[in-house]
DNA sequence: TTATATATATACAGGTCTGTATATAGATTT
DNA sequence: AAATCTATATACAGACCTGTATATATATAA
């Protein structure tokens, strides 16, 4: 991918997390990136391809990077699962955390019809996917049950991560993720 | 209050929960209630103003209904507690839901410093306090963790919904919920 | 009947937004 | 040296946005 285009993308990423999608001008990113309006209408047909494309690369970095870790860092199923929030947590705290993507973006575009809306929903979709998988290889009996609510804890707290940095929302979010795990695997 | 400004109240709710705040527009609203600007501009003194309204009117309206339900369902403080997710799913399942105005909120005004979003995080804040209380009442040790972490369910169902309505995933909430409550009573 | 308060109708100023058109600069290739 | 590709610079059309100004209608009160 050309330099250029990554760096809008970067660029673009970061304004939409901070400013907001529908409050942040393509003049804006591409004054932040250093290029010009006909570079970003090369390389993106409209803003709604851009957002897409932010939104995809997101999810794309952050399912790799879980996905390594945990791939690192333990090979018995139900240790990954048991890990799972650990990094999780990690990553929320870190400094350059600025939210996730697709939870912003549904709210912005809350049309259930809006290609935007509809590729957050897939990938809110994809991620209780992953976790049901790792669920599943752990041999727990209602992985998809299990999964939706280790999700719901997951959104919960990066929503309230989002309202206040600092929260410590994660930290609960691990204590209660550990009871309903350790539950889920001896029934 | 006079019944314009009820009105034009109601319908802003609406038009914001159904396409978003910045995409929603004042000739929008007026038009929908059956007013002119100039009216709403003696209600109201700015956008931002009736933003604020809007949001305050819904948190009001969903606590004094959820507080009502408990009252007059319960009298045992633990009671309440283990069926607080039970009215919650009523509400979230109800074909009026449209979403938890300061959520959606929070997303679309991402800065921090900026009132609207520092209103949604007081109102979350709220929230979290009154389940804390409910807590307290039946005897629980940690009530703000127990607090946190309901809340954190509360969210991200919320969130859920929001993202794909009749997901269902209020009723995986209340299992949830009902294992950390249980977990909490009896610890 | 006259005065007052409330709401409407309409137009507009000044700004921002997306997307495009046009002309030019630099760099690489033929 | 000429041609080609990539990016820049700049201007602009057309739409939408918030907030205000002005004039008018309607209803209640003095």
């Amino acid at each position: 991918m050309s330099l250029l285009k990554s760096k809008i993308l970067v660029v673009a990423s970061d304004l939409f997390q901070t400013r907001g999608i529908n409050s942040t001008g393509v003049d804006t990113i591409v004054a932040v990136a250093g290029t010009t309006k006909m570079t970003l209408y090369k390389y993106f047909r409209t803003k709604e391809d851009l957002i897409l494309e932010v939104l995809k690369q997101g999810h794309q970095d952050f399912q790799s990077w879980l996905n390594d870790k945990l791939n690192s860092n333990s090979k018995k199923p139900s240790e990954k699962l048991q890990k799972l929030f650990d990094f999780i947590e990690e990553w929320v705290t870190s400094p350059n955390f600025r939210g996730m993507g697709f939870i912003k973006a549904s709210a912005e575009f809350p049309n259930e019809e809006n290609p935007v809306h509809q590729l957050s929903s897939e990938q809110s979709r994809q991620f209780r996917q992953y976790i049901s998988s790792l669920a599943s290889e752990a041999n727990i009996q209602d992985a998809d049950g299990l999964a939706l609510q280790l999700s719901l804890l997951f959104e919960g707290a990066v929503q309230a991560e989002q309202m206040k940095r600092g929260s410590g929302a994660m930290k609960y979010a691990k204590k209660a993720a550990k009871i309903l795990i350790d539950g889920a695997l001896a029934p």
